[in-house]
DNA sequence: GTCTATATATTGATAGAC
DNA sequence: GTCTATCAATATATAGAC
């Protein structure tokens, strides 16, 4: 992939406030500021979760949460703080299901709820995943150094105890690395691209169960595949 | 998923040329004017891919193309046209290794070659995979009726035959529908979340072989987990 | 805290010289 | 066909009244 080039669409030149990069300490809050804050979060993430962080705009947003645009900008005086605020707080809760994965517990339950939860996930936050996928598409300009770091970190991690277990001989051998990137892949699939599943089952074909069917193909498809031989 | 709000960046109105939506006769074409479209295309490919198509502009696009932004618009007179031949170009490719997978041929090979065939495209087209996936995050706004219309009845023909296959026990039974989005979701992965992967793995994991690694292990997967059980 | 006005940069698209 | 100049609409963000 080619490096990307930010074009940084109508940046005025930040009139005044010198304060620069080092204004980051968070003062405390009123409840009512909190509040604000959530329902501008809340209506960012379905505009910067469809159309991206350069196709997202504050207008769009400030209509989605009911306020003007000035003052959306009183709240968040900068359109990227939102959006880093909600990078950070969804990539806590997404690689949640992943921490969890316990090296002490029975190996195939821990993967099967694994899957479970990331399929929970994709039902539950859809637009949080497509936030993320948003990011992924775009090379991640924003959350390079969390990926190449913090993730990477968790998955060797993770990809260690799939080793173990594969050693002891209680899950078939196969590439732990790639084994998670399928398991993120089938279960972000049915938020990410959520419009063309729906529209290829339809609703005469099912629809409306698409969750439950997909967590018994996929148990079928994983445990079958993992279960270790026997004889 | 919400109903999206296309806000329409920057229309000027369309000053002149009241030809309306008529016009879509495909005019006979010198060789040079199909060079030059074909350098638009392929610069325009790289930004709409990674920036969708609010998020891209027609400066970045002329940028890429190495020429300036009037002598572009001179051979593509409207941003969405591009975007547009842009998507018919892709669909075709894209939906071509289904399209092939072979009722009449031997069920595991088959889904085998498919499957091969979808993460090639992955490794090499992953651009058009990228474009593919912001159209899909944004609800399909472009492509709905081809999700609903022509891919839905592929599908539905595709899993027929995998159906066919199961009742016939040369594949173990699943849901065909989530097997084959799974297949999708699964080898798309590796051109949409490309920057993850590479991350995740590094170059001292292997990150180069990664294709290579990720055909062996989705093979497994999915061949395990198709196999007919013995006894 | 919220609003109306406005400053300034960028966008998609044209006009018109060459 | 290509370029410079430019238009009208939108974009991010601020100022300042209330």
């Amino acid at each position: 992939m080619p490096p990307i080039k930010m074009k940084n669409a109508a940046k005025p030149a930040r009139r005044s406030t010198e304060d620069g990069e080092a204004a980051s300490k968070p003062r405390p809050q009123t409840r009512i500021q909190r509040e604000k804050q959530d329902i501008i979060l809340d209506a960012a993430l379905g505009v910067f979760s469809v159309h991206g962080f350069r196709g997202a705009t504050i207008d769009q947003i400030a209509d989605a949460a009911g306020m003007s645009k000035p003052n959306l900008l009183y709240y968040f005086p900068r359109k990227e703080e939102i959006h880093k605020q909600l990078i950070t707080k969804m990539l806590a809760t997404w690689l949640a299901p992943l921490r969890e994965m316990d090296e002490t517990g029975d190996p195939i339950p821990e993967i099967r709820s694994y899957i479970r939860r990331k399929l929970e996930m994709a039902r539950d936050f859809p637009r949080e995943s497509r936030l993320f996928a948003n990011e992924m598409l775009q090379g991640a300009p924003r959350i390079y150094d969390i990926l190449a770091g913090e993730l990477r970190e968790l998955v060797d991690d993770k990809a260690d105890v799939l080793l173990r277990w594969m050693d002891e001989g209680k899950i078939s051998r196969a590439d732990p690395y790639h084994l998670i990137f399928s398991i993120w892949a089938t279960t972000q699939h049915y938020a990410d691209f959520d419009v063309q599943v729906r529209a290829v089952l339809g609703k005469d074909r099912g629809g409306d169960g698409r969750f439950e069917d997909a967590a018994r193909f996929l148990e079928t498809l994983f445990m079958t595949g993992l279960s270790p031989k026997k004889a």
